[in-house]
DNA sequence: CTGCTTGCAAATGATTTGCAGGAAA
DNA sequence: TTTCCTGCAAATCATTTGCAAGCAG
């Protein structure tokens, strides 16, 4: 199965109709792997498909967030930024280079809800946890997933 | 000492001049626990000084993140929120009733430190480690800070 | 004094909106 | 067909900026 079908196939598991515009947005997401901006994915749809309008990739975003088919990120220090994966995942913050970058650890997942399952937090129900692990990159990886 | 002292003294101490529209909002964000937005500020602020100016407003809380006497937060889903306790702390949030707590807890500190002492992440050097646990208070209080 | 601060009002810029026309199912 | 989507351009609205006048040290 070709990645455009997959792709498609996801999109149609939402109960959202395929356009190609909803498939051009995932495809930037998809490929964009380091956290883009809405600027980001319409520079990369217009490289290769007919230009789309704005308000359409916005539209299209928030419809996918509201699927759960991507999250909706911020920073402390500007845009919103997206993410098509939503496989559990912590964040990785550089704030000098402007830089997010995934962060995997089903170790520190583990001990984290073992923790919490034990202590819990009164009168709260915990949905998710998820880190923001701020620090400076030693040199050069984009797009590193960190693990 | 009175606790308008202590916010001149706190002011002073980070070199910036003592004004009354600084201390306003040091005050503001003291006495608003709830991580008040910029807007939110400048309401209390009406109520109780001579009018001080959305751009001053926005100008000293930026100032004061500079200096490190508060922090700017942000969730997924609106403005920027500004937090006038830098002690280590987590933010519980809660998407439902867009209310973000504080959440204190010396032990998980400590447990996420030994974890990543031990265990490190390669070629990124941490500064720091924020918890962001989102889900749903279960009843009624408002400003809590849990523990 | 004099350099840091404020007020003001205009500018910015990301995101949202309304609606008429188009396309998927 | 009929409902859901898209394009477009205007609107919104939080935040920023430039600069003259004001005030703390």
């Amino acid at each position: 199965m070709s990645n455009i079908e997959q792709i498609k196939e996801k999109i149609r598991q939402s109960g959202l109709k395929v356009t190609l515009q909803r498939i051009a947005v995932m495809e930037a997401l998809m490929m964009l792997k380091n956290h883009p901006t809405a600027d980001m994915v319409l520079e990369y749809i217009n490289r290769r498909y007919p230009a789309i309008a704005t308000g359409t990739v916005y539209k299209t975003l928030d419809t996918f967030t509201e699927k759960g088919l991507i999250e909706k990120i911020k920073t402390d220090a500007d845009k919103m930024r997206y993410d098509a994966f939503t496989q559990t995942h912590h964040h990785i913050y550089d704030p000098e280079n402007n830089e997010i970058a995934d962060y995997y650890d089903s170790e520190l997942d583990k001990l984290l809800s073992d923790y919490f399952a034990k202590k819990g937090i009164s009168n709260f129900e915990i949905q998710d946890i998820k880190l923001q692990i701020t620090g400076k990159r030693k040199s050069k990886p984009e797009n590193t997933k960190y693990s």
